[in-house]
DNA sequence: CGTTAGTTTGACGGCACTCAAAAGTTGTGG
DNA sequence: CCACAACTTTTGAGTGCCGTCAAACTAACG
């Protein structure tokens, strides 16, 4: 985290636009060395913000550059032959987009900008020549990747629709909270119909879970903005309790 | 146990293992150098058949090894705090296990024998090691990670029962075909109850689609063994047509 | 042959989907 | 600033798929 800043020699103004940079020394190993970072950020695009609506690239797309995401919020998704939309994940700062495609190099996904969003645009060619001579870095990419992998999984594990959200709403909270000054507290970048469609529910469900949470007091949204007023409750929601078995914070 | 001799004499044999070894060039590069291969094969043990119901690591675990499976399957899953389970893929042959561990080092998901395998195990400490040695062997890694990343994506795109059981059939078939003869025929190597957990339905549920399946001359089922007599229909709802709204095959 | 685990089949109930309409929100242009 | 259109969210009523519970049946193993 602070690694960024605790030096200011070598490569000033890099140094100052990953300082900024909301991923904040994720992307990248914090083991580099300066001419490392100064390789890495000599390939690096700056980009955005692009507004909603904007396709980093679609299913078929040949594979040219993976994509750090700033700020705002993309989505990855799929449609099937009756042209329903299959959300696969949620990409919010701080994270990479683009790992689909490593193999065979060629991408699996649609990948659209869901909110404004400012990305780091990473040439594949270039990143791939320099992992060769970055020990590191590709240990680093390998890592992302798993993580990723690895988050997914525990979105997947509700039972019902109300765990399902409640753990979403977790998963969105911690990965927002760099954010945000608050903790509990964040906006939520997608719709309820693109919810729905990452965990495989009607928006009417999203709607009617958040409802329910809402009335029982465990949760506050206004617009995009959500609280979080009992984090106790929620989690035990969250660990697949019932919601009308979970009895208000003391 | 297969022989781990590390000596250098038996590099003739080590090729001839991998030659007759089901991976047949997936798991390395087919670019390696004989002198690379040898060293891959120096750090790889070969193990099994290991009997059904072993575990080869459980969550939090630490990350030694990459398993690669040469005959029989490994699933791999969690626990919830109900104790329900949840299967989080199956392994075949061709297929590497313990991806889940790259980062942070400890496994996320236990994995169990389900059919009595063989493996070769790949410590991570070398694999690392040589990875920084030979480019194109991390690039494999990264490769096949993402190749198990896409192939489930894929499985969870059905709607319903009858959809995602017919996906699920045709993947199976897929990856256990360089292991038969004959095409759209194999042996199911987990029971409805690890399939159920996988799809997340119930046993009930995949018994009930099987029987309709069945009922409909679209597959048959004996034991394990599995054919599929209508492909193309079977196809069909695979994409997501109406198992009642398809006609018999011409 | 008896025990155990897995599969099949039925009855019933509940959660979520569909359809539908109303209410709220956002963006645009007058 | 307001009016209107397009979209999203909310809420309700009815339906259906799948989960649960339960029992009968079938291999598999000692």
């Amino acid at each position: 985290m602070g690694a960024a800043e605790s030096s200011m020699a070598g490569v000033p103004a890099f140094r100052h636009a990953c300082g900024l940079c909301s991923l904040q020394g994720w992307c990248w190993p914090p083991g580099l060395q300066d001419g490392d970072l100064c390789r890495v950020h000599a390939i690096v695009q700056h980009i955005g913000p692009l507004p909603a609506g904007t396709h980093l690239f679609r299913v078929d797309d040949p594979f040219t550059a993976l994509y750090a995401v700033r700020g705002g919020c993309i989505k990855s998704y799929t449609l099937d032959l009756q042209g329903h939309e299959h959300v696969r994940d949620f990409h919010l700062p701080g994270e990479l987009v683009g790992f689909d495609a490593v193999y065979p190099e060629r991408h699996h996904f649609n990948a659209q900008v869901l909110k404004a969003a400012s990305l780091c645009i990473i040439p594949y060619r270039d990143i791939a020549r320099l992992s060769r001579q970055i020990p590191g870095l590709q240990t680093r990419i390998l890592a992302l990747m798993s993580r990723d992998f690895a988050r997914q999984q525990k979105c997947a594990e509700g039972l019902d629709a109300t765990q399902q959200v409640a753990i979403f709403l977790f998963d969105v909270e911690a990965r927002l909270r760099r954010e945000y000054e608050v903790e509990y507290e964040f906006d939520l970048p997608m719709s309820h119909e693109s919810i729905a469609n990452y965990l495989r529910f009607s928006p009417e469900t999203i709607s009617r879970v958040i409802s329910r949470l809402q009335q029982a007091e465990i949760i506050r949204i206004d617009r995009e903005h959500v609280q979080i007023l009992d984090v106790a409750r929620l989690g035990l929601i969250a660990q697949g309790a019932d919601l009308k078995k979970t009895s208000a914070r003391a």
